[in-house]
DNA sequence: TCATGTGTGAATGCGTTCATGCATGCTCTG
DNA sequence: CAGAGCATGCATGAACGCATTCACACATGA
C-alpha cells in the first residue's frame, strides 16, 4: 500500500480544519478509505456527512464517489510491491533501529527489573534526572513527561559541582533514588556523578547500552537498551522507547490520584488554549 | 491476502450456476469484491442484477452489503496476523513503535524531500534549531550531533520574544533556513514562531507526525514520522530514528572537510579523555 | 460596533442501489 | 409427453447514499 501517493493527492490544496481531520483519519486508515460512504465517514472522523462531499469537492473532484474512486485506484494497487525491493541507505538506518527494537522487545519479556526501577523511581520524592552530552535530551525528554504525574522531578544536564549540588539538594529534601541515562559513549563526568550520588546516600538506576560498562558497576539498578553505531550517528529509538516504557511502568507504579492529575493537566492545557486545535 | 479464507467463505454451500460464475468471478478478482455493488457486479460477471443478491443470501447472509462487510474483512485485514505470542503490555508498546519504524522506512523509499531538506540545512549558516515543550529535547539532540559537522547550529527552545531574537539574530548572521520540531500536540507558539520566521525571510523544515497539521501550511518543507498515542504518553522512536536519517544526509550534502572534522573532533575528545575507556 | 466572509451542521430532495414478486425457460421424472 | 421443481431475468417498491440549501457560529477588518 502505498500511502506516498495518498499523501501527495490529499496533501495538495488549503483545507479546512474539518476538512484536515478527515485527510488524516484517511491517511491513518487508508483501507477504510477505498469503500466508506459520507455518512460512515463522517461518523468515524467526527464531523458532518456534508463536511464530506465537500471536502471531495475541495480536492478538485467532481462528485464523492468519483473521489473515493481515485483512492480506490491507488490502494487497492495490483500490489505492485515486490516484497524484496532494494532498501536504499536510509532505509538500512531505519532497519538497523528496527532490529534494535526487536532486540529490546524480547528483552522487556520479563518486566522484573522495569518494575522494579519504576517503583524505586516513583517513590522518590524528590526524583534527580542525570543525563549528560548526549544523554541530556533524553533526560529531558524523561522529565517532560514524568513532570506531569510526579510532584518533583529534577533533570540535571551539566556536569561537575553544578550535579553534585543538585544532588545533594535533592537528598536534603528526601530523595532515595536518581536515574541516569548514558548513553554511549560513557562520560567521565557521569562516573563521577554516579559515584557522588553513591556517596550522598542516593541508589541510582541507570540507563545505558550494556550490562556491563565502565558505569555499570556504580549503579544499583541497570536497564539497557541496545544502540547500533554502524551509521555516523548514533542511534537512540531504543532507550527512547525504553525512556517510554518506563514512564509507563512509573504511572502504574504512582498512586492513582497522581494519575489522575495527569488527566488534569492536559485538560488544564486545553483550557489554556496552549495547543493549537485542529 | 489470504484468498484461501475466501475460499472457505464461498465455497461450503451449494450453489446455482450462475451463483458459481459470481463466486469464480470473486475469487479472480478479490479486490473489486470488496466494493462492487450488485449491479456493477452481474454486469461484469453477466448475470443478473437478482441473482447477485440471491448469492450473497445463498451463503447465509441476510444482505448483500452484509456479504460484503464479510468479503472487506477478509481481503483488507492487515494479513500478517501475528506472531501470536503472548506479549505483555509494555512489549505490545514497543511493538506499536517498531510498526511506526517501519511505517517511516517505507515513507522514505523516495529520499527526495529528505535529501532537499537536508541539503537546505547544511547550506544555512547559521542554522537555526527550533523545538518547544516536548520537542525540545529531540531539538537538542539533533543540535547535539549537528553541532559536529556544522559550524554553526543554534537550538532555541523557548517560546515567544526569546525564540524571536533567536530567530532575528540568525537571520541577521546570514540564515535562510530553519529546522523545527514539532510533535504533537502542536503548541500554538510554535505555529507563531513559524509564522515569524517566514515573516523575516526564512524558510523552514518542519519535522512533524502528520503532512497535514495545523502547522503544516506554516512550513515550507515537511518531513514525517509516525508518532502514536495509544499508551500514556507519546512515543518518539520514529522522530528520533528520522532525526538520525536527517543528520546522515545532512553529512552528506556537508563539504568535505566539515565531515573531516568530525573524526577530528572525536579524536580530540578521545585525547582530553572526555569518556571512560572501556 | 457592525458588516462581511468563511466554515460548519441540520434538514431536504434526488438519484442510485438493493430486495422482492412475478413470469419465463430449463431439467428431471413419471 | 405432461407436470413439478428449480433457476433465472425483469420490473417495482423500499431503503440508502449523496448533493444541495439554509441557518447559524465565528473570525476578520472597517
Amino acid at each position: 500500500m502505498d500511502s506516498t501517493a495518498l499523501r501527495q493527492l490529499l496533501g495538495g490544496r488549503r483545507l479546512s480544519p474539518a476538512q484536515r481531520r478527515i485527510a488524516r483519519y484517511l491517511l491513518e486508515h487508508p483501507q477504510e478509505a477505498a469503500y466508506l460512504g459520507t455518512v460512515d465517514l463522517a461518523e468515524r472522523v467526527g464531523v458532518s456527512q456534508a463536511s464530506v462531499t465537500r471536502f471531495a469537492f475541495a480536492l478538485g473532484f467532481e462528485t464523492f464517489p468519483e473521489f473515493r474512486a481515485a483512492v480506490r485506484s491507488l490502494v487497492l494497487t495490483p500490489t505492485t510491491n515486490g516484497p524484496a525491493e532494494e532498501l536504499n541507505e536510509i532505509q538500512l538506518l531505519v532497519e538497523t533501529e528496527i532490529r534494535n527494537l526487536r532486540s529490546l522487545r524480547d528483552g522487556l519479556a520479563d518486566l522484573g527489573p522495569l518494575r522494579e526501577a519504576a517503583g524505586a523511581l516513583a517513590a522518590s520524592q524528590p526524583l534527580p534526572v542525570l543525563g549528560l552530552r548526549v544523554s541530556a535530551p533524553l533526560a529531558h525528554l524523561f522529565g517532560y513527561f514524568a513532570a506531569k504525574a510526579h510532584l518533583d522531578v529534577r533533570v540535571l544536564d551539566c556536569p561537575g559541582s553544578l550535579m553534585e549540588d543538585g544532588l545533594l539538594r535533592a537528598v536534603d529534601a528526601g530523595a532515595d533514588w536518581a536515574l541516569a541515562f548514558a548513553l554511549p559513549r560513557y562520560p567521565r563526568e557521569m562516573r563521577d556523578a554516579l559515584t557522588f550520588a553513591r556517596r550522598v546516600g542516593l541508589r541510582t538506576v541507570l540507563v545505558t547500552d550494556q550490562p556491563i560498562n565502565p558505569l555499570t558497576e556504580h549503579a544499583d539498578l541497570v536497564l539497557t537498551a541496545p544502540v547500533s553505531s554502524h551509521f555516523a550517528f548514533d542511534s537512540h529509538a531504543a532507550s527512547t522507547v525504553l525512556c517510554s516504557a518506563l514512564l509507563h511502568a512509573m504511572l502504574a507504579a504512582l498512586p492513582k490520584e497522581r494519575q489522575a492529575s495527569l488527566d488534569a493537566f492536559e485538560a488544564m492545557a486545553a483550557q489554556r488554549e496552549v495547543f493549537v486545535a485542529d
